[in-house]
RNA sequence: GGGCGCAUAGCUCAGAGGUAGAGCACUACGUUGACAUCGUAGUGGUCGUAGGUUCGAUCCCUGCUGCGCCCACCA
């Protein structure tokens, strides 16, 4: 017998899923689900629980579904982030900064691999997730460096890979570059400086204004736009760079604008994108003064070598004052770029780095979603990938860090390049080039973007480069569950690689679910303090309850507010069901193989394997739209409204009928050891239904439950055809009739438990026959008892029948037909707004049949109430 | 500057061209055998704003306002 309270930590540790997410169906559909890989550094956090909930919801639904499905996990290396958390535990244990070679840190970050790495993996598992963990990857392992090394070397050879320089961002606490995608803008308060350059040849000058004065010391030239009155005569003329006196020329240049600063600015092409490209258009040298950590180099003056960029800007002020070139200084809100991991501004440098032409790539991938290959959900999504696609620069893949994929790219004595899959055949390839057989070659040092890695994501899991039949099978029949945040990073990447690779699309959905909130909508951050971590929440409320509210209160486009009591509430709705098959049990329900919906013939049953079936094909359609919220939904409604609170609320008589004594039977004696079983099987059927569909979302409680009913194997309903018209109109009659007369108790201050007499009339329903089957029922749920009226009576008007409740002297007569007269002033509105509509030629003109025919039956049932109210208003007059 | 999303009950959010919904909260009443992690009955909304299309708009279209986000630029 099950606990008396629900306690999931009693039984969610028993359960472990990976046989059933390691079996196969050759036989069957093939569908994937592909993980997106933790990094080896990571814990879980919210974000993972949704992402993941998510996926593990759909790869057990297609499993049910008869799919064979892989659900495929994995891990990412996730190159900086976890080359600054070892390199840092390791300073702080000591080691002095510098000190680390390339071996010994390597041998560090693989160690803490070893270590760490399972936490997650761990962590996963308890919230249940089925991955098939005997598939698991890493982007890291040997057969993806192998897939790396030749993914590059592809690329290089069909020429969509090259070594260039270029400037690029360069992150200097971590000492590499980093992209595009990598630099996050922030708000920070500046200032800007207005500098005076002398002209050359007067006393003259021209006022620039920078953000950036220790730049100076690389200005190569001062900008003017071409339309700039204010300085048209300067043009061509030369200025002196302040605190070097070097000369350098003015430049019209439409860069410049007069709106900004004081309209002329100073172009240092070492050091800023925009002035490396006015460099390139008037052909300017390039001067670099800083090195790539940041500090002023020897092509600055003595005083400054070796100086931090921004130590150096304090000092160029300070000197820039004292000579009175500082013409003023405004205070400015300036949005500059920080590198996401570092948290340092970023530099812009020169240096050599391999790019992928992402671009040309980029073209195919557009078209994948353009024509519907590749889907996003929500479909608003696609205009962001478009966007920047569309728009996208040449990746930038190197990574001057050390743990990662090391660039197969091997350098002659003359730097000419070999790019191979191996040492050996960068040999060959360099033996050919030169003319001889030993030639000494060095390999790159850097390593590729850890998205490099993940790009292949799709096709490397399945085996690639090896012709897996994995591959051929699994391969664009996957789909993808994350946040937006990794569209650009990830998904377009795993497009474009995938085409450019496979030339096929890798997967065919994007499932782009929304961001975890604290409840007042802020983002979670450590910082904040305001993070909730799932793992507590699962040992307090139980994992299931947690998955359940994930997908509860998921909805497509939408952020989700997270806080405890949605989770109590997920709690309680496992709870509810946990007492449903407490009930069943001690009632001696227990599934029965050779029930047939069909045979059910007590209306009540009837009722609620129709109600059963219809949620089942409500949570089938939900679920296929991925649409979780609504799977929740029909679930929750079916189990708990008409379930519990109709369904098991009419069949306890006939549970409990035999511990009734004779002068409590009351005569509503139904031929109750017949009805019983088919009420024992029905439940249990019904019970059964619903701990399978519920099994996607909490799979813990559900084999548990399903287990208790005498139910092994999990599967998806299949429900044969009932033919429950009568029953569903008996049942709803009986529940309005229930409802009603609740109502009229409560309006009417009568105690909950004190019985009062009824009598039912109508002229379509055979009274009697609803007392035999329904008395005792209705008795208990509302202390009615069904006999000879003498008193006085308040009329309760149904559809098709009216209640007659005795309240003795109770009944204010006064109260009553104001009550009724208002009810009526109601339905006369209501039925006037209805004919005013039937009335209206356009609308019986252009509105729908099926419209109009819905106006005309309400109408109808309007004025059968109409007629009852009126004719018990009457019969009050008369008292 | 370009783009996207959101605006519905006190709160969190569904929703559909034809009688406005749920959960929570709130009010009243109620624990004898499934469940107080509960039951029953209620209160509560001119669906952000101004126009347009339509027989009919909260839903479709346009403008506006507010909030959130993304991209680009910023001397």
């Amino acid at each position: 017998m099950l606990d008396k309270n629900f306690n999931p930590e009693s039984f969610e540790k028993s359960f472990s899923f990976e046989i059933e997410a390691s079996l196969r169906k050759p036989n069957a559909e093939p569908f994937m689900v592909l993980l997106p890989p933790p990094n080896v550094t990571g814990s879980l956090h919210m974000g993972h629980a949704l992402c993941y909930t998510l996926q593990d919801i759909i790869a057990r639904y297609k499993r049910l579904m008869g799919y064979d499905v892989v659900f495929q996990p994995g891990l990412d290396h996730a190159g900086i982030v976890t080359q600054l958390l070892v390199e840092k535990s390791l300073y702080e244990g000591g080691a002095e900064k510098g000190s680390l070679t390339r071996e010994t840190l390597l041998k560090e970050i693989w160690f803490f691999k070893e270590n760490s790495g399972n936490t997650i993996l761990n962590q996963i598992k308890t919230l249940g997730i089925s991955c098939d963990f005997s598939r698991l990857r890493f982007t890291m392992d040997e057969d993806s460096r192998k897939a790396v090394t030749k993914m590059f070397v592809k690329l290089f050879e069909n020429g969509l890979l090259h070594r260039r320089k270029k400037m690029i961002n360069w992150d200097p606490l971590i000492g590499s570059a980093i992209s595009d995608l990598e630099i996050v803008e922030k708000e920070v308060d500046s200032y800007l400086w207005y500098i005076k350059y002398r002209l050359a040849d007067s006393s003259e000058s021209i006022t620039v204004a920078t953000t950036r004065p220790e730049t100076l010391f690389g200005d190569v030239a001062v900008a003017v736009n071409p339309s700039d009155q204010r300085y048209l005569h300067l043009v061509g003329r030369e200025v002196m760079v302040p605190l070097v006196n070097r000369k350098v020329p003015i430049i019209a240049d439409s860069h410049a604008d007069p709106e900004k600063g004081s309209g002329a600015v100073k172009v240092t092409p070492a050091h800023d994108f925009n002035d490396y490209d006015i460099g390139v258009r008037h052909k300017l040298p390039i001067l670099e003064i800083m090195n790539l950590r940041g500090e002023l180099n020897e092509n600055v003056p003595e005083l400054f070598q070796k100086m931090d960029r921004f130590v150096a800007r304090r000092k160029v002020v300070e000197l820039l004052e004292k000579k009175e070139l500082l013409e003023k200084v405004e205070t400015i809100k300036q949005k500059i770029p920080f590198g996401d991991r570092s948290n340092v501004p970023i530099e812009p440098m020169i240096t050599y780095q391999w790019f992928v032409d992402a671009e040309k790539l980029a073209v195919s991938a557009v078209k994948a979603v353009e024509n519907g290959k590749i889907k996003f959900i929500p479909k608003h999504w696609e205009n962001l990938y478009f966007e920047w696609l569309n728009n996208v620069r040449p990746w930038c893949v190197s990574r001057q860090i050390w743990w990662g994929h090391r660039i197969p790219a091997w350098y002659g004595p003359d730097g000419q390049i070999f790019v191979a899959e191996s040492l050996e055949e960068a040999t060959v390839k360099a033996g050919q080039f030169y003319g001889k057989n030993v030639v000494e070659l060095v390999q790159d040092e850097d390593v590729l973007d850890t998205w490099f890695s993940s790009g292949m994501w799709p096709f490397v899991t399945l085996g690639w480069p090896r012709q897996t039949s994995d591959l051929g099978r699994f391969y664009s029949k996957m789909i993808i569950v994350t946040g937006f945040d990794i569209i650009f990073f990830w998904i377009a990447r795993m497009i474009m690689m995938g085409l450019f690779c496979m030339d096929e699309v890798p997967f065919c959905e994007v499932y782009i679910h929304g961001l975890i909130r604290d409840e007042k909508g802020q983002k979670m951050s450590k910082s904040k303090g305001n993070v909730i971590n799932p793992l507590d929440l699962c040992k307090k409320y139980g994992v299931d309850s947690v998955r359940w509210t994930l997908a509860s209160t998921t909805s497509p486009g939408r952020d989700i507010k997270m806080n405890e009591h949605s989770v109590e509430n997920g709690r309680n709705f496992l709870t509810k069901l946990w007492n449903v098959v407490r009930f069943a049990k001690m009632n001696g329900c227990l599934y029965n193989h050779d029930f047939k919906v069909e045979d059910v013939s007590y209306p009540m049953a009837k009722w609620i394997v129709y109600k059963i079936k219809q949620m089942v094909s409500q949570v089938g359609s939900a679920m296929a739209e991925y649409r979780f919220d609504e799977v929740t939904h029909h679930l929750y409604h079916c189990l708990w409204d008409s379930f519990c609170d109709w369904y098991m609320e009419f069949i306890k008589p006939i549970f409990q009928q035999s511990s009734l004594k004779n002068d409590e039977k009351r005569g509503y004696d139904l031929p109750h050891t017949l009805l019983k079983k088919d009420i024992r099987d029905t439940t249990s059927w019904a019970i059964v239904q619903f701990v399978r569909v519920l099994y996607p979302i909490a799979p813990f409680i559900s084999k548990k439950l399903s287990g208790e009913m005498g139910v092994m194997e999990i599967s998806w309903p299949i429900i044969g055809e009932i033919d429950a018209a009568e029953a569903i109109e008996e049942v709803e009659f009986l529940k309005s009739a229930i409802s009603s007369v609740r109502s009229m108790k409560q309006y009417l201050h009568i105690p909950p438990t004190e019985k009062v007499s009824v009598r039912l009339e109508s002229d379509s329903y055979d009274v009697a026959d609803l007392i035999v089957k329904y008395g005792e029922a209705m008795h208990r749920m509302v202390g009615i008892n069904f006999g000879k009226i003498t008193e006085q009576t308040v009329p309760v008007v149904l559809n098709r029948a009216v209640i007659y409740m005795e309240l003795g002297s109770k009944i204010d007569m006064g109260k009553e037909r104001v009550r009724l007269s208002q009810d009526m002033k109601k339905l006369l509105q209501n039925k006037e707004n209805m004919l005013f509509r039937l009335a209206n030629e356009d609308f019986l003109n252009n509105a729908p049949e099926e419209t109009i025919w819905d106006h005309q039956k309400r109408v109808e049932e309007i004025e059968d109430k109409i007629q009852k109210i009126d004719y018990v208003l009457r019969s009050l007059e008369v008292v």
